[in-house]
RNA sequence: GCCGCGGUAGUAUAGCCCGGCCCAGUAUGCGGGCCUCUCGAGCCCGUGACCCGGGUUCAAAUCCCGGCCGCGGCACCA
């Protein structure tokens, strides 16, 4: 079978197997697979969803498959989209001002819409309002006794006293904490649950407590607020609120989802479907932000930023040069399983090259060059599509008896080869020359299988530092180009012929550019 | 340690709820061929998986039990 040629094949093809031969295969069947699962409960028209991001630092892959799927799923059931910001503790997970912005832009780019938005710093009257009515419900309390209280519970023995005080007394020293009675770990707000519930983190979580913002300024806010919500107790609020219909998460809420609900049975509020999916890496990418910060903190000349190429920041990713539908594209075909996933490189590069092939122009750039000189009785000339499917837009390239020509220095070992466009040359090593073949075609050296080269002008080469990301390290290559390269502003994809797909990172006169895949 | 959730080819995913149409589909990777002025793309062929052990059943990737492995959680972080 593998030595007939493409039309024989087709042709046994369709004598064998005629329904697999038609136009139309089953297109449609395979376009429903790609789609996500449907959402129980959900009614078109009326699903809210939402992505809840901590702006302390840019979004990453990770962050990427709640964001992707969250919006995938109110389009599919052309809901809302809610975009909040989690940002209420300004002393451990401090927020970054500018982190709001590069969030929303990032997400911009992914093709992430969102109708909403909200940012929990300027929430908190609302957050307070129902603390006091969970207070006045009796379903909360706040718990005065410090340490002493924390170990109570913790150990499963019993609890502050002020659990069973009335609600008009807990509502008088939510007062006095809103007024700066205590200080931090003095006072916190927990909600009543079972203090000897099996689990110690579920024994009267603590749903507000206080920060001392004089020393831990919030960015937004500054010091104006000392009495902060926790995650669980401003995500019930807000959930609730903001009406979101699915809750669309990592599995490492399972446990909170335990805890919220206890806000929810406290106010009567109807709780949202809960889903939880597993966590996603990146092959040979770090995803974390903390380890991400780090390295750019104690190794600060190494790296290039939070959009440095050898991160899996979405950043990063989009300066390697990986497109935002190739992104897209993985992650949905990920999807809401459970399981963990890594997706591979090899996959996204895969997915990303299919999409970069049919719009990246070819260029010619040699990578290691040598150069030979041309020997032949006149000028010659080469006319070169940027792109083989679109041949009419092509560029001239001409070299003289004399000039010089720089190819590969592996490709350059005695012998003949086809410099792409120009024609066929034999090349000698010792005297590093080029001479001319008698047989000038392209035919000549397709049944000669001779290598078909990219090549450049020796004379108006332009130097280009290809950054090829590997790991942790980053290998510089010190390659020429064509002249044409200096055509393409930042950000532009290409090909370098036989090289791999690159984007420019930085024109100009000795562009820069980055390695994408092959 | 305790609690929860998972385990389909190298990777990812479909099938599992409602057992048979699954000697398990798809994509990518890998090997080969055709085609193409690229080592890219396209087309074709091939390669390769139901964690292990029991049980239920005429029939199990699918249901039940046990084990192993992996991940997550056990904060006044989100």
């Amino acid at each position: 079978m593998n030595k007939l040629d493409a039309s024989e094949q087709k042709k046994l093809l369709e004598e064998e197997y005629p329904e697999l031969a038609g136009e139309a295969p089953k297109k449609k069947e395979e376009e429903h697979r790609k789609g996500l699962p449907p959402l129980p409960n959900a009614v078109e028209g009326k699903v809210r969803v939402r992505f809840a991001p901590n702006p302390d630092f840019v979004i990453h892959m990770g962050n990427a498959r709640p964001a992707i799927i969250n919006s995938e799923y109110a389009k599919i059931y052309k809901g809302r989209m809610v975009l909040r910001f989690e940002d209420t503790d300004p002393r451990t997970k401090s927020p970054l001002k500018e982190a709001y912005d590069l969030i929303k832009q990032d997400l911009r780019w992914l093709g992430v819409e969102w109708h909403e938005e909200y940012i929990q710093s300027l929430r908190m009257d609302i957050y307070y309002k129902i603390a006091r009515e969970m207070l006045t419900r009796g379903c909360a309390y706040v718990d005065t006794c410090g340490e002493r209280g924390r170990e109570l519970l913790r150990s499963g023995e019993g609890y502050c006293e002020t659990r069973d005080a009335s609600p008009e007394e807990n509502l008088s020293l939510f007062d006095k904490m809103l007024e700066g009675h205590y200080g931090e770990g003095e006072a916190v707000v927990r909600v009543k649950t079972d203090p000897r519930h099996p689990n110690p983190s579920i024994r009267d979580w603590v749903a507000l407590r206080i920060i001392d913002t004089e020393r831990y300024p919030h960015p937004l806010v500054g010091s104006k607020y000392r009495v902060w919500p926790t995650y669980n107790f401003a995500v019930s609020v807000d959930d609730h609120l903001m009406g979101i219909t699915h809750v669309l998460r990592g599995k490492e809420h399972a446990l909170n989802t335990e805890k919220q609900l206890y806000v929810y049975k406290c106010m009567g509020w109807e709780p949202p479907v809960f889903i939880h999916f597993g966590r996603l890496k990146l092959e040979g990418f770090i995803l974390s932000k903390s380890k991400i910060r780090e390295l750019l903190e104690k190794q600060h000349d190494k790296f290039m930023g939070y959009d440095d190429p050898r991160f899996g920041t979405i950043a990063g990713l989009r300066r390697r040069g990986i497109l935002a539908e190739a992104i897209r594209q993985v992650i949905l075909e990920v999807g809401v399983k459970p399981g963990d996933a890594t997706i591979s490189w090899a996959n996204l590069a895969a997915v990303n090259r299919k999409l970069l092939d049919e719009r990246a122009d070819r260029i010619m750039y040699v990578d290691n060059p040598v150069e030979l000189r041309l020997e032949a009785p006149s000028c010659v000339e080469a006319e070169i599509p940027f792109h083989p499917s679109r041949p009419a837009r092509k560029r001239k390239l001409r070299v003289c008896p004399g000039d010089g020509v720089l190819i590969e220095k592996n490709d350059a070992s005695s012998g003949e080869l086809r410099l792409m466009g120009l024609g066929n040359f034999r090349v000698d090593t010792g005297e590093n020359l080029l001479s001319m073949v008698e047989d000038q075609s392209l035919d000549y050296a397709r049944s000669k299988r001779v290598p078909i080269v990219q090549w450049v002008p020796a004379s108006d080469a332009v130097p280009v530092k290809v950054l090829e990301p590997q790991g942790l390290e980053l290998i510089v290559h010190n390659g020429y180009a064509e002249p044409a390269i200096r055509g393409y502003s930042v950000d532009s994809k290409l090909q370098f012929i036989r090289f791999g797909f690159i984007r420019i990172d930085e024109p100009g006169r000795e562009p820069v550019a980055i390695y994408a895949h092959k």
